[in-house]
DNA sequence: GCCCCGATGTGCGCTCGATCACACTCTCCG
DNA sequence: CGGAGAGTGTGATCGAGCGCACATCGGGGC
């Protein structure tokens, strides 16, 4: 739009690039996908670029939330944490996937913590932005609708899975999850969770002990299911894990 | 709009009231209070008035979605089924509420059970006419995703209460939250809450077997915290219970 | 090279809550 | 009025998973 006259033409062609690279992005995501050609431009103009180191806190429980945040590259986990100082953890998202968007929404309190689990690369929109943005496109509002419906579903699913399954069956459905949202295909006919992912951390996501974590994928190694491979679980056998996981 | 002219004045001043009455119940409603004179009375118009007698079912999981409901009278219950037989109690809903927008929103297949739980008054809409309604209405479709926000956090409360506290804390808990909805204030400084409940419903709320449920409903009623009642629970001390809620 | 720390592996006892198996008490309805 | 069924009360048993206590292991930083 505004493309000062007087620059380096050199500058002007890294701006250039570098436009061009935000609006591939908002193209892959989810949410932006709807929006064509100059709304496109536009709206990649307006975000911030900010970047996270390995384990930095993006935010924090409690906290206003002022902005909402794009990934365009690494891998943010979003997790609770209880009064005693146990960590529950809601989601791993990775890039075009939005977050932060929910308290902008209703002008609340951040109710989670968002840390980048490896370094990350963030595109960051004013909340003020981000509703006047939706307000003038319908088609934009409902795709943001239907992304907060899928989650929805994903969270009354979760709930479900701790009173309905027992330990080994949620690491299962959790394995099978992560695999389905962060895995590639290996050749013989296993699929790679390209995340580096601590016990710890699955713990947090099923809901169990540390310990308990490391005895039920020790137990699952065992029988040739999954290959934890330090910390980059390999499923080996997805169709053994499918039956344990119902 | 279109009143018959030729109508019978009796048949019209019913008319009248009729409408009159759906204007007031969509005044009170969160989701549509947005709105003003003439949209109201237009959209009264378009909704169906639908009856469930205690029991009933509304949907069932599975059903494609082909409308949305707000409630005029009466109690709702959103529950899932277990492949085992188990059920979860997600949300009981009252006046002013609205439910199985869900499945319109993203187009997909019910994902829960909604029954009455004593005789209900509906109020149902078309799925089509529902979107055109929020597609030219922003403040509208901001109320839709407000809504939304809420009950996404509700659901991941309700994950982080299984995961974080044990059965007692979670019945505490449950027992406030139920208050806090469906109460009135009572004499002696409790609260009632005015709806019937069997302890197998409560159990199915917060994720526990009914005999547990029993035990744990009779324990905090010989401290003398609440009263039973019969299935209309009595909070005799609030202040107690929020201590065990944490 | 050495130390420290984060991540992992494992034994053991204990507790919460599930499950089974009943009895008891209403209310509704034929 | 008598039986059926829903809702509730309670004991006994059992097992999953927690908590604590360790041991091990690898890779940085100094």
């Amino acid at each position: 739009m505004s493309s000062a006259t007087h620059e380096n033409p050199i500058t002007q062609l890294r701006r250039q690039a570098e436009v061009d690279e935000r609006v591939e992005l908002l193209e892959q995501a989810p949410l932006f996908s709807v929006l064509r050609g100059e709304d496109l431009r536009d709206l990649a103009d307006k975000f911030h670029v900010v970047r996270y180191g390995r384990g930095e806190v993006i935010f924090r429980e409690g906290e206003p939330a002022e902005r909402m945040f794009l990934i365009a590259d690494g891998r943010v986990k979003l997790t609770i944490a209880s009064p005693s100082g146990q960590e529950l953890m809601i989601a791993v998202l990775a890039r075009g996937q939005i977050f932060g968007e929910l308290a902008v929404v209703d002008r609340g309190l951040r109710d989670m913590d968002a840390r980048a689990m490896k370094d990350a690369t963030l595109f960051s929109l004013q909340s003020d932005q981000f509703w006047t943005m939706i307000e003038g496109r319908p088609a934009l509002a409902r795709r943001l609708l239907e992304l907060m419906g899928r989650r929805l579903r994903r969270a009354d699913q979760a709930t479900q899975d701790l009173v309905f399954f027992d330990a080994p069956t949620r690491l299962a459905r959790k394995l099978l999850d992560l695999a389905e949202e962060h895995g590639s295909p290996d050749d013989n006919g296993g699929v790679r969770i390209d995340t580096r992912v601590t016990q710890e951390e699955i713990a947090q996501m099923i809901g169990v002990s540390r310990e308990s974590a490391n005895r039920l994928i020790a137990s699952f190694a065992g029988r040739g299911w999954i290959d934890w491979n330090d910390g980059n679980p390999l499923l080996l056998v997805p169709e053994q894990l499918l039956r344990r996981a119902r």
